[in-house]
DNA sequence: TCGGTATTTCGCTTATTGCCGAAACTATCC
DNA sequence: GGATAGTTTCGGCAATAAGCGAAATACCGA
């Protein structure tokens, strides 16, 4: 609960999060229907440096609301969504 | 949605919060229907120095969860249910 | 008005978070 | 194997958050 918090308390997450949401809209790129999209488009999005997108990803992923899949020299992210729901379910029913 | 997760972002304030689900039950002190809980029986069940606890109390009222009313020279802290609702809510729709 | 209690505000120190560039690691291609 | 591209890890610096004690503010009762 507390670290999924903490998750949340960044512009720059919730964001990544909320594109995460539609791969095909806010990324210019196909197939990401089941990877996601990899970490390099993320980085252009959120117009920091890779190595902040990349501590911005690993804490989405330790709070739960991101998996990863390496394909090849690639990382590809999409949300969790099960965890999302239980998450926002396990707040609404414990705040 | 930021400020609402910072302000959950954070061990102390969210058992603050937890407390005053149950006044009765967690602070010693009859008569909390309606006014809720005074800022130093809070002080006291957290274990910290009074100013620490009164700007906790501070970020959770500025989030909406909490709403402060003086009675005499005693600040009583409540819940404010239909916004920790309503941000419940919110986040479960756009999370 | 004075003295006492409750709470907040202020000034400061320490801990955590966010950011970057450089270096390291992983995989591909030749 | 060597060069190249994508991503993470490391080391350091700046900004934000968290904690405390002392001082200031607010209220009450005598």
């Amino acid at each position: 609960m507390l670290d999924e918090c903490k998750a949340l308390s960044n512009e720059t997450r919730l964001r990544i999060l909320d594109w995460l949401k539609d791969p095909e809209a806010n990324f210019a790129c196909g197939d990401t229907a089941e990877l996601g999209v990899c970490a390099g488009l993320i980085q252009l999005k959120a117009g920091t440096s890779a190595s902040t997108v990349s501590a911005h990803l690993a804490v989405l992923q330790r709070a739960g609301f991101l998996r990863a899949t390496r394909r090849g020299q690639w990382i590809y992210y999409r949300r969790d969504e099960a965890r999302i729901r239980a998450f926002t379910e396990t707040l609404h029913r414990s705040l």
